[in-house]
RNA sequence: CGGGGCGUAGCGCAGCCUGGUAGCGCACCUGCCUUGGGCGCAGGGGGUCGUAGGUUCAAAUCCUAUCGCCCCGACCA
């Protein structure tokens, strides 16, 4: 049986283990860059899709689709847009046999075609705000790509919403960013940073980004979900004006802002460890599986009958092949990160006992039948919190404060951080501007985004221009 | 696109230097035996050695060309 690289040992490798141990998804090798999600890693895309789309419903909004393809024309309509998906498009030239006269984009994103229909939709504030999202994939031609946090092709939410007021719009695209920090912390148990993206690294097209930023396991920033506020920028573009109430022209406000299938990426460099993938009960399409255990013909009656009882009430999956053994089944759950698994064999059906045990801890205990239910139900909502409060201290323990460019520069440097697994999360001030930017670009970290909240200690002087700032800014080395 | 590595059974690899019957581990199939952390034993199936050309009596092995993949970097959710 193939081991699974350690985390010391490559974090990189140990990442490309759990996920195709844990059987969730493997390259696709016949298509660059691509991936096969598997059933394992769809399930779990599934249950958050579901997350996700319940608080989407909830604030308001509806689903739709648009097409895949995209006039090329459109992209050209939003200057910085163009300028910024250029180099990663893929582009429909032939159709039908024929050259096409005008080439269609693959959607690396959907702001232009959503805004084209958006133009003939709304007329009057009466039409605003319009609250769509859509579940789609997308594609971009990365130059390099790693399963789930990057590939050619990925699926993702992206909501498109237009208001009458650049305060409703703003109001939308904050509203939607605690929308994903609510999911990543009490769904994925990731703790993240909510906070505003730098002009030099918002979205191609966007007035302000904002972005949620969690830490993985070896301290390396993945940026778990954006939020943009696109201005009047696209309803320029494409048109799309309604009459105010006073009977004035003016275009709309637009928002746009996404999740992607990276989220199950971030999941895994959260949680897991050596043994494999670690899932937060929330997430976990089997949250318990029972591996019966006998010896001889009679026994094997008696402890199947009595397995099939207790899983219905505790809504467990029984593993009941023939042809593995149970230390191949505990492995084999183990793996695929099922919270809890609960052993029975014949010691514990004399006994009236059962052995429940945490796939985080791997502790076990052993519980009388009669409380295994209360017992399971207890035990994943504990484990649910107690993996957040790990992560949590992980991304405190990795936080700190730096109060010079050398400083930030030491302590990101080569030698400690990326793939040796001691990366920081740095808060320094820092003036928010393209060129200080490109200074932090200079050792290969970058601001990750100027926290809404401030947790530490306000206002400073900017450490490359000496100006005065209202609080730190998070730079990172990022996925 | 720059640097490095690799293409041999479903997967992971050895064999290549020094040309001569296609090999190992895992997985798979059959039977027996086992089952509280990856059971064991016996038998079995499966490969135009990435592709194309060349050298040779003979090529996985030597030569030439070509295609593809992976890793590191630049780009990025």
């Amino acid at each position: 049986m193939k081991k699974i690289t350690p985390r010391s040992e490559d974090f990189a490798a140990w990442y490309q283990d759990v996920v195709l141990q844990g059987d969730m998804a493997e390259p696709a090798e016949v298509v660059k860059g691509c991936m096969v999600i598997k059933p394992n890693g769809y399930a779990i895309w599934e249950l958050l899709q579901r997350e996700l789309d319940d608080r989407f419903k909830a604030t308001g909004h509806e689903n739709a689709y648009f097409p895949l393809l995209i006039p090329q024309s459109f992209l050209k309509k939003e200057a910085e847009h163009v300028e910024g998906f250029s180099p990663e498009l893929a582009v429909v030239t032939i159709a039908g046999g024929k050259q096409l006269e005008e080439p269609y984009v693959i959607r690396p994103t959907s702001e232009t075609i959503i805004g084209h229909f958006f133009a003939r939709w709304i007329h009057s504030y009466r039409d605003l705000p319009l609250l769509i999202n859509q579940w789609a994939n997308v594609l971009r031609w990365e130059l390099r790509t790693r399963m789930f946090l990057r590939t050619t092709e990925f699926l993702w939410q992206e909501g498109h919403t237009a208001h009458a007021t650049h305060e409703d719009a703003l109001e939308e695209t904050l509203r939607m960013l605690d929308v994903y920090a609510e999911v990543a912390e009490n769904v994925m148990a990731m703790p993240v940073v909510k906070g505003m993206k730098t002009l030099a690294e918002k979205f191609a097209g966007a007035v302000r980004s904002y972005s949620i930023e969690a830490m993985m396991q070896n301290g390396l920033a993945l940026q778990a979900g954006t939020s943009h506020d696109l201005g009047q920028n696209f309803g320029k573009a494409f048109d799309v004006q309604f009459q105010t109430k006073e009977g004035k022209l003016d275009f709309v406000w637009q928002t746009s802002w996404g999740v992607s299938t990276r989220l199950i990426g971030g999941l895994v460099m959260t949680h897991s460890d050596d043994k494999g993938l670690v899932l937060p009960p929330k997430l976990a399409p089997k949250k318990v599986v029972l591996v019966p255990i006998f010896r001889k013909e009679e026994e094997r009656a008696l402890v199947l009958e009595a397995a099939a009882k207790i899983a219905k009430e505790v809504g467990a999956h029984v593993d009941v092949r023939e042809s593995e053994t149970p230390g191949s089944k505990f492995f084999h759950w183990e793996q695929r990160g099922v919270p809890v698994v609960l052993e029975l064999g014949p010691r514990d059906v004399a006994s009236g006992n059962i052995v429940i045990k945490r796939r985080d801890t791997g502790t076990k205990d052993i519980v009388p039948q009669s409380e295994v239910a209360a017992k399971v139900k207890a035990t994943l909502e504990i484990m649910q919190k107690d993996l957040y409060a790990k992560a949590r201290q992980r991304l405190k323990d990795n936080t700190v404060l730096a109060n010079s460019i050398e400083e930030v520069e030491s302590i990101l440097s080569d030698e400690v951080t990326a793939e040796k697994g001691g990366g920081k999360f740095v808060m320094a001030h820092l003036k928010d501007d393209p060129k200080n930017d490109a200074r932090i670009k200079e050792f290969k970290a970058s601001v990750r985004n100027i926290p809404a909240v401030d947790e530490f200690d306000g206002p400073g002087k900017c450490i490359l221009t000496g100006e005065q700032v209202d609080r730190r800014v998070c730079i990172a080395k990022a996925y």
